[in-house]
DNA sequence: CATAAACCTATCAGATAAATGGGTTATATC
DNA sequence: GATATAACCCATTTATCTGATAGGTTTATG
C-alpha cells in the first residue's frame, strides 16, 4: 500500500473544498459529515495541510477551512507528500533511509528508481482541479 | 511503501540465481550468504516462489534451488505479486476490498486506477534478465 | 459572556511486516 | 544402512505503523 487513508481522505477533502470554495470558510464538521469521515481523524489530517499553507484555517464562529490557492495549483503529489510519511515504493529510496551498502552492486536499484519516477511523474501531472472536473471518469488518466 | 523487503529480497535472489544459473542447483545457504539475508527469512520467501513454480527445489545433498524458466520469462510484476499481499497503491483497489459505496461519486477513483495501471505497466515491462544485464544502470528504465 | 470552531497533545488498539525457532522429510554419498 | 545435507513445514514473537479516539486550550463572533 503506497497511499494510506490519510492521503486518500486528504484528496477527497480538497476536492470537496474545491467544489464548495464559493462558500468561503467551511467548518470541519461539515466536511466530515459530507465525506463520512470522523471529525477527530479528519482534524489530524487537515493539520498537516494547514501547517504547510495548502489550507487556511479560521477560528471561532463562522470560521472553518478554505483552500489557500486555486484548485489548479495543487498537484496530487503536493498533497500526498504532506500526508504520507513516504511515497517511495521501496524503503531504500526513502528520505531518511540508511544508505544501502549494496547500492553500488544492487541489480534492482535502478529499476526501483525508475518506478519511483513513474509514480512521481504521474502524481505530479494531476491537480485537484482535474479531480473535480464533472466530466472526469475512468479513462482520463493515461489509462 | 508499496513493496516490502520480502519482494525486494525475492528479486535480488532471482537476479542472483540468474547470474549463477550455470551452476545448477544452488543451496539456500549460499544465496543467503551472498545476499546477506537470514537463512530462515529467505526460506519463507522462496517458499512462495517454489509453490508457484518459479523456482524448482531439490532436497538432499547436492540439492538447492534453481530457476524453472529462463530469466527473460520472469517479469518483475510476476515475482512481486507472489511475495506481496497486494501491489495496489490504495486499499480501495485491492482484490478482496469491500466495494466502496462512494465509488460512483468518488472524485479520486479514476485517478487511483490510472496510478495502478502506470505501476503495473512499468513492472510488467521489466524482466529478471534486464536486472542482470551487466550494462544496466540508472537511466535505463524510462528515467 | 456564550457559542462555535480551530488548534494541540497524548494515547490506544489492531494490523502488518520482519524475523526467529524448532522440527520433519527427502536425497546423495560413504 | 548410517550419515550428512538441504529443502520443506508450522508456529510464535517482536517491532512498527496505521487508523482512530479522547480531552483539553485558544480564538473569534454575536
Amino acid at each position: 500500500m503506497l497511499v494510506s487513508t490519510k492521503g486518500r481522505y486528504a484528496l477527497r477533502v480538497l476536492a470537496d473544498m474545491a467544489e464548495h470554495r464559493a462558500e468561503g470558510y467551511i467548518p470541519l464538521k461539515e466536511i466530515a459529515r459530507r465525506q463520512g469521515i470522523s471529525e477527530k481523524y479528519l482534524e489530524s489530517i487537515l493539520k498537516a495541510l494547514v501547517k504547510n499553507g495548502l489550507l487556511t484555517g479560521l477560528r471561532g464562529k463562522g470560521g472553518g477551512y478554505k483552500l489557500t490557492y486555486a484548485p489548479e495549483q495543487y498537484t496530487v503529489w503536493d498533497v500526498l507528500r504532506l500526508t504520507e510519511d513516504s511515497l517511495s515504493p521501496v524503503a531504500c529510496l526513502e528520505d531518511g533511509a540508511v544508505p544501502c551498502q549494496r547500492a553500488a552492486v544492487c541489480p534492482t536499484l535502478s529499476m526501483w528508481q525508475g518506478l519511483d519516477k513513474v509514480i512521481r511523474d504521474y502524481l505530479k501531472g494531476i491537480t485537484v482541479a482535474d479531480l473535480v472536473r464533472p466530466e472526469a471518469g475512468a479513462g482520463d488518466y493515461i489509462i
